[in-house]
RNA sequence: GGGCCUGUAGCUCAGCUGGCUAGAGCACACGACUGAUAAUCGUGAGGUCGGUGGUUCGAGUCCACCCAGGCCCA
């Protein structure tokens, strides 16, 4: 009789082998079926509500590791919150205005461009980003996102694109959007501003000169040196044409200055470049006073040949790189000349035209080419003997990336929204502090931000976006940014798109009988610009949470990459308290970037990027979805070959455990076969208090989003206390005892337990293999783990005192576990149940442990323990349990051919004469 | 250059407010089993806790500086 046929061994279609590439789009395909998505909507009506509002990527390209870092968060965060009994709906967007998606398109039109209009241009892009959301949206559906992809929100959508437009009415409304100035990059050739994208840098010659400001305040009180004496501050800059446009200039509050008593009058720099100035312009100078800038702070140079004053300022931006340390200033010309002049309140100065020539009303130089003025300037200042010294330097430059001409820097007209309007800044920190940041640094790094910011500057010289609705007067070129005709145009925008704006003509868009409020005339004509694609992201939480029904503002939670501090989490901030006063979120989760396995920054050059689509192909996305799980993705995360294997090994530990729990399980029946818990035997009460602890460890981390700590739990369960313990002791009495036997339906039940919790538990992460499993398991359920909740607690499983019993066995049984090895490799034995053990023990130990006597060989796995009180012969001592000694030798008597034990009573029935009394009992 | 952050075994993580011979899983090595088998079990070897100073009876844990790396600015 072959007695293999009358075990119970573990039987189960479930496949080993994951082929997760192939059986991912099979169960996508399924819930697709099955409308998955929409069952959860219907499940949730009921249900409180929570809104993780989804930062819109960027509709260009394919997904990177960023995004499937990003959207699998937020899977995670929903798919838990529903299993914890929210209704998680979740709308996914997409940011489709912009720059980069407008220079691909006109990339890819060639010369063609040329002879299209803006509103055909404004077509391409829209068809452009459509492409993108779709590619993108297949890309994101692949990772076992669930959604409602059919209705995503997309920043150009008409409905959306005028709700944006509406919302900038509101800042006319309150008074927030104003016309004001900021220097841009310009090129003259092309007669536009430019994006930074769209500047390159090359080397270019420029002139460089030293020039000296005489001071006019005296100042002899504070520096006696100079009494009696002409000083002059010196300042060095590359671009003399920029001369004419100076209004201060700029010393650092911490640096030492000199002066110093020269040829050329008494100068003024920075100590840390006396010397390199001297040998420069090759004077000879004594220094007769040093002091710190603040002593000439707001006092009056003369301006070298022009009738005006040139004040000092102190500035952090001041370096000793080069120059004097004295910072030729012009606000309409460089950025950091700006942001101190708006500080200071010193106009924005712009003498120069759209072609780059200075307005006619520049004395001396009116009309001329910036470049050639150059010339112009230093022989004015030669003349007027403010020139100290002059060169050619070469320098890497900014040119126009289309036309390759060098450009310049130009304050321009923009549109703005005031920080100091409505007290916005103030607001702004306010609701930071009613806003959890998770981690907490979050909250330093936007409140420094805000804090620090300039006025937000909305406006773009481009083609594809929300235009700014403004309109300015044909008669007297007054600007006209109204609230009331804005929302007027936004209503237009929501029926037909803004495309409407470079289609329709002012009098079409503008309600009947608008006139100019300054004038009077009727005649206007619409403004260019466009809008900063980060208004329209900005403005999602009113133009997708608030008039959605079944969404709310403000969101529960907005999780994005930790860059998003300046953009979405800043955009939206600003937004929301300018027009509600509060912010659109209650907390905001960021996550840290994917870097190489190095901790280098992924790039294409260097060749270390890992592409989503090549971790799906090898892997799948589960190991994907693991790999999230498994970071800590506060910090910036790692992925690697190596990293991907390991992960990938855990989640076959993890497959295999469930596949062997289903072996076992096979025919259970869980409502009419379970065994109540006080009728368990000890081990399996062990077990369910284990599963116990491990259920309290791992929803305590979902709720605080540590899912790093569930993957390492959940690993170190199936490895531990399932595998290496429970699952392997169990072996015995699964296998041999009697199909309906007590004994076997108790661990029937504590394992269809234990994978019951496992499968609710991985869900959120493993969202492929969990439901793969869910449709293995006996006993009705919902169709989708996914449909289903948390498993509920049951603290009347614990028993703290049943456990430190049972740590105290484990500590032996690693003992024995070391003896056996010993045992091993000595040949004396194989496998563990070719084992006799005697044990002697401390006179305690050895009580506890006799308590357990008869079970003790289920536990070790051996075929026979004997508890003695001395041990005679060779023996092992244990290291860590003071006086436990520890005998192995070759199990007595024979192989029970059924069971595998070694026993000395083989054949008590004569019809069995090769196994067991134990398993005769089970055959007959 | 500035703001914010990170740096514990080959990999991923623990290590609370300073008090252990610094832990776990995986990987690795060796062995066992062949009734979880492209599985499973056992044993073992891996760390001057980024570096240097300092505070302290005592520092992976506090402070300073430095190095390496990331994000955002300039």
């Amino acid at each position: 009789m072959e007695y293999k046929d009358t075990l119970n061994l573990p039987q189960t279609n479930f496949p080993m082998k994951a082929n997760l590439n192939q059986r991912e789009p099979e169960m996508l395909a399924k819930w697709e079926q099955t409308a998955l998505y929409s069952k959860l909507e219907e499940q949730g009506a009921s249900k409180p509500l929570y809104i993780l509002h989804d930062g819109p990527p960027y509709a260009n390209g394919h997904i990177h590791i960023g995004h499937a870092l990003n959207k699998t968060l937020k899977d995670i965060v929903l798919k838990v919150k529903r299993m914890e009994g929210f209704h998680a709906p979740y709308v996914p967007g997409w940011d489709c205005h912009g720059l980069p998606i407008e220079l691909q398109v006109e990339k890819n039109l060639g010369s063609k461009k040329h002879q299209m209009s803006k509103l055909e241009m404004r077509r391409e892009c829209r068809t452009y980003a459509a492409k993108f959301v779709d590619i993108q949206r297949e890309e994101f559906k692949r990772l076992g996102i669930l959604g409602d992809w059919e209705n995503p929100y997309l920043t150009m959508n008409y409905e959306y694109e005028g709700l944006t437009a509406a919302e900038l009415a509101r800042f006319a409304h309150n008074g927030g959007l104003y016309r004001g100035r900021k220097p841009v990059h310009w090129c003259s050739s092309c007669v536009t501003a430019l994006a930074e994208a769209e500047v390159e840098y090359a080397d270019h010659t420029s002139p460089s000169i030293f020039v000296r400001f005489a001071l006019q305040d005296d100042v002899s009180a504070a520096i006696p040196a100079l009494s009696g004496k002409q000083a002059y501050v010196v300042i060095w800059t590359t671009t003399p044409w920029t001369i004419p446009a100076n209004l201060a200039i700029a010393m650092h509050p911490e640096f030492d200055y000199v002066a110093l008593e020269t040829e050329k009058g008494v100068l003024i720099v920075a100590e840390g470049l006396k010397d390199s100035f001297l040998s420069t312009t090759g004077l000879t100078g004594q220094v007769i006073a040093t002091f710190k800038a603040g002593l000439l702070e707001r006092m009056h140079c003369k301006h070298p040949f022009y009738d005006r004053d040139s004040i000092v300022l102190l500035g952090e931006h001041v370096t000793l790189e080069a120059g004097t340390g004295c910072v030729h200033t012009a606000p309409g010309h460089g950025q950091e000349d700006y942001e101190l002049a708006l500080k200071e309140g010193l106009e924005i100065y712009n003498p120069v035209d759209n072609h780059g020539k200075y307005l006619s009303t520049v004395e001396f130089f009116g009309g001329q080419q910036v470049f050639a003025a150059n010339q112009s300037v230093i022989e004015k200042l030669t003349e007027v003997g403010a020139l100290l010294q002059t060169a050619q330097i070469s320098h890497s430059y900014p040119h126009c990336w289309r036309c390759k001409k060098p450009i310049i820097f130009r304050a321009t007209e923009q549109w703005f929204i005031s920080m100091k309007a409505n007290d916005l800044r103030e607001k702004a920190l306010k609701a930071i502090d009613q806003v959890q940041w998770i981690p907490k640094w979050g909250r330093e790094r936007i409140y420094g931000m805000i804090e620090n910011r300039p006025d937000w500057c909305v406006s773009r010289q481009r083609s594809w976006g929300v235009p700014i609705t403004a309109f300015s007067c044909v008669e007297c070129g007054e600007y006209i940014a109204d609230g009331t005709i804005m929302d007027h145009v936004a209503q237009i925008f929501k029926k037909e798109s803004s495309d409407v704006w470079f289609d329709w003509s002012a009098e079409k868009l503008l309600p009947a009988g608008t006139v100019c409020p300054k004038c009077g005339a009727a005649s206007f004509e619409k403004e260019n610009d466009i809008l900063d694609v980060w208004f329209d992201s900005g403005v999602s939480h009113a133009a997708v949470l608030e008039p959605n029904p079944k969404l709310q503002s403000p969101a529960d939670l907005y999780l994005e990459g930790s860059d998003q501090h300046r953009g979405w989490f800043h955009s939206s901030l600003l937004e929301s308290v300018g027009t509600r006063g509060v912010a659109p979120y209650k907390s905001v989760l960021t996550h840290g970037f994917v870097l190489d396995g190095q901790g280098r920054k992924m790039s294409k050059s260097v060749g270390n990027v890992v592409a989503p689509e090549d971790v799906i192909k090898k892997f799948g996305a589960d190991i994907l979805r693991l790999w999230v799980a498994a970071m800590d993705y506060h910090d910036d995360t790692r992925i690697s070959q190596e990293i991907l294997t390991r992960v990938a090994e855990s989640y076959r530990r993890i497959r295999n455990t469930c596949r062997y729990i289903l072996g076992n399980i096979n025919g259970f029946d869980p409502v009419t076969q379970s065994v109540p818990f006080a009728d368990m035997p000890e081990i399996d009460r062990w077990a369910l208090h284990q599963l116990e602890i491990l259920k309290e460890r791992v929803l305590t981390a979902y709720s605080d989003l540590e899912f790093h700590v569930i993957y390492q739990d959940v690993n170190a369960f199936c490895t531990i206390e399932m595998s290496a313990f429970y699952l392997d002791i169990l072996k015995d009495r699964m296998y041999t005892s009697k199909t309906v036997s007590l004994q076997r339906l108790s661990a029937q039940t504590v394992m269809y337990n234990i994978l019951d919790t496992l499968v609710r538990i991985m869900a959120p992460v493993l969202s492929f293999t969990s439901d793969e499993v869910w449709q293995f398991m006996p006993g009705k359920r919902e169709e989708s783990v996914h449909l289903a909740e948390f498993p509920c607690m049951n603290p009347e499983w614990k028993d703290d005192r049943l456990v430190t019993r049972w740590e105290r066995i484990i500590k032996v049984r690693a003992d024995v576990s070391k003896a056996l090895e010993l045992a091993r490799v000595a040949k004396t034995i194989g496998h563990s149940l070719d084992a006799a053990v005697i044990i002697s023990a401390d006179p305690e130990l050895f009580g506890f442990l006799q308590e357990y006597a008869t079970e003790l060989t289920s536990i070790f796995i051996v075929s026979k323990v004997e508890l003695a009180e001395k041990i005679s012969g060779d023996c092992w001592s244990s290291e860590s349990i003071e006086g436990l000694k520890i005998q192995v030798s070759a199990a007595p008597g024979a192989k029970c051919e059924r069971c595998w034990y070694y026993s000395e009573e083989l054949g008590s029935s004569a019809e069995h004469p090769t196994i067991c009394p134990k398993c005769t009992v089970a055959v007959i």
